[in-house]
DNA sequence: AGATGTATACTTGTATACAAGTTAAAATTC
DNA sequence: GAATTTTAACTTGTATACAAGTATACATCT
C-alpha cells in the first residue's frame, strides 16, 4: 500500500518520509518493537538523514514511535489503540457541539451537506482516496466551528493519523460493496440532522452514536480486527 | 525569568533551546507575532541551525509558533489561550476520572498524598520551581492510573507548556504570601478527599470546581491577567 | 569455562555547506 | 516622479561531516 501522492502536494521531503512511514507504520508493514535507525531510513529513501530526522521527530510526536538514545522504537497502532484514538476524537467533538449547538450557523449545515454530496460522487466514482479525505473533511469542518485554538491544535496533532487510519479502512469498506459505503454516508446524513435539532442533548447522543457506530466498522475494516 | 536548569538535565540543545524560547514566549518576553528565524536565534545561542531547528519543530508541535515558508510567526499564549489550555486539561482530567474513579487504588490516594507533602516541603522552603513541579507531578499521577495511552500522550503533548505556565504562576502566587500557597495545596486536598468517596458525579463536581478555581488564581497570577 | 577487557560497528547530536526560493530595496527606465 | 526590473540579502530544505556515546562480538586472561 502506497500514501496517495495527491496528499504530499509541496510536502518536504520529510513530510513526504513521515507519510510513507505513518502508513507503513499503521497498516502493520512496520511492526511494533521494531527499531528504525536514521541511516537505514535514510537509504531505503535514498535521502539524507535530515528530512528522516524530521520525520522520525513528527512521527514521536503523534505517538507511534519514541526516540530514544540508540534508535527509535516502533509502537505501533493496535486495534485497541485505535479505540483510545476514537475515545479522542469523541471527546473533541462532544466538546466542540457543546459549544456550537446553540448557534443555528445555516452555513456549517449546508457545508456538511456538500461535502456528503462530494462523498457520494466519490462513492459512484469506487475514489477511496477522496471519500475518505472528504470524511476527513466533515469532521473538521464541524471542529474549525468552535473556534478553539487548543481544541483544533489537538485535532490537528491526530489529524495526521486520522485520516490515515480512514484511508486504510474506507479501502477495505470500498471493497465491501456498496451497502457498507452508503452506511457511512447515512451515518454523517443522520449527524447532521440531529444537529439541526438544536437540542444539546440530542446532538450529544447523536455524536455518541456515531462513535459507538464507527467503532464497528473500524472492527470489519481495521487489519487487525 | 531563566528556566530552571534542574528540569534540564540531559537534555539535548535542541530541548534546552525549546525550553528556553517556550518560556520567553509564554512569559511575553518575545510577543505574539514576532518572526523567528532559525540563523538568529542560533546565533544568540551560539549553537548552530540543528538544534533550533529542532526546537522549533517542538514548539511548532505544541502550537507557540507556526512554520512557515520563511521564517516562524510566534502565537503566543494569551490568557485567553491559557484558558482554552484548561479546558482540555479539564477534559482529560475528567475523562481519566470517570475511567479510574471505581477503582480504589489506594497506593494512588497515598501517593498523592505524598506529593502534596512535598510541595509542603516546598512552600515552607519557598522553592517555587519544586514546587510547581509537584504540582504537575500530581496531576500527571492521577492521568497516569487510566492506563490509556492516547489519553496520556495528549498530556504529554502540552506538559511542557502546562509546566512553563505553572512555574510563572507559582512564582507570582509564592510572592503574593503563605495564604494562597496555602489555598493551591488546600485544593490539592480537596480533590483528594473527593476522589475517596468513589462516587463519581461527586468526583466530577470535584474536578469541575478545582479547575474552575485554578482559572481564578490564573487570572491573579498570569503576567497578562 | 567464565569473567573481563577491548576493538569495532553501529547509534544519535551537532556543525557546516550548498541549493532554491522569497522578500525587499535599489537602480533603471519611462 | 512613478513603475518596473534587477540585485542583494535574507529565508528554509537538504546533504554531508564530525564528535561522542553505546551495544555487541571477540579476544584475552584467570
Amino acid at each position: 500500500m502506497k500514501f496517495p501522492s495527491i496528499w504530499l502536494q509541496g510536502a518536504s521531503l520529510g513530510e513526504a518520509i513521515a507519510s510513507e512511514l505513518r502508513l507503513q507504520i499503521i497498516s502493520g508493514t512496520i511492526k511494533r518493537g521494531e527499531i528504525l535507525s536514521e541511516n537505514r531510513i535514510a537509504g531505503e529513501f535514498g535521502t539524507s538523514r535530515s528530512p528522516v530526522r524530521e520525520a522520525m521527530k513528527t512521527l514521536s510526536g503523534e505517538g507511534l514511535i519514541q526516540l530514544e538514545r540508540m534508535g527509535a522504537v516502533v509502537m505501533g497502532l493496535s486495534l485497541k489503540d485505535v479505540e483510545e484514538l476514537y475515545d479522542v476524537r469523541y471527546l473533541i467533538e462532544s466538546f466542540v457541539q457543546g459549544h456550537v449547538f446553540m448557534n443555528p450557523q445555516p452555513e456549517l449545515i449546508q457545508h456538511l451537506r456538500q461535502i456528503v454530496d462530494r462523498m457520494e460522487l466519490a462513492a459512484k466514482h469506487g475514489d477511496p482516496i477522496e471519500f475518505s479525505y472528504q470524511d476527513l473533511t466533515f469532521h473538521e469542518r464541524i471542529i474549525t466551528e468552535a473556534n478553539h485554538k487548543r481544541i483544533l491544535h489537538l485535532w490537528k496533532s491526530i489529524r495526521p493519523i486520522v485520516i490515515t487510519v480512514m484511508f486504510i479502512t474506507t479501502k477495505q469498506v470500498f471493497s465491501g460493496g456498496g451497502t457498507r459505503v452508503r452506511h457511512v454516508m447515512d451515518k454523517h446524513l443522520q449527524l447532521i440532522g440531529e444537529m439541526e435539532s438544536l437540542d444539546e442533548a440530542r446532538i450529544q447522543t447523536a455524536v455518541q452514536r456515531y462513535f459507538d457506530d464507527s467503532r464497528q466498522t473500524l472492527h470489519l475494516s481495521f487489519p487487525e480486527g
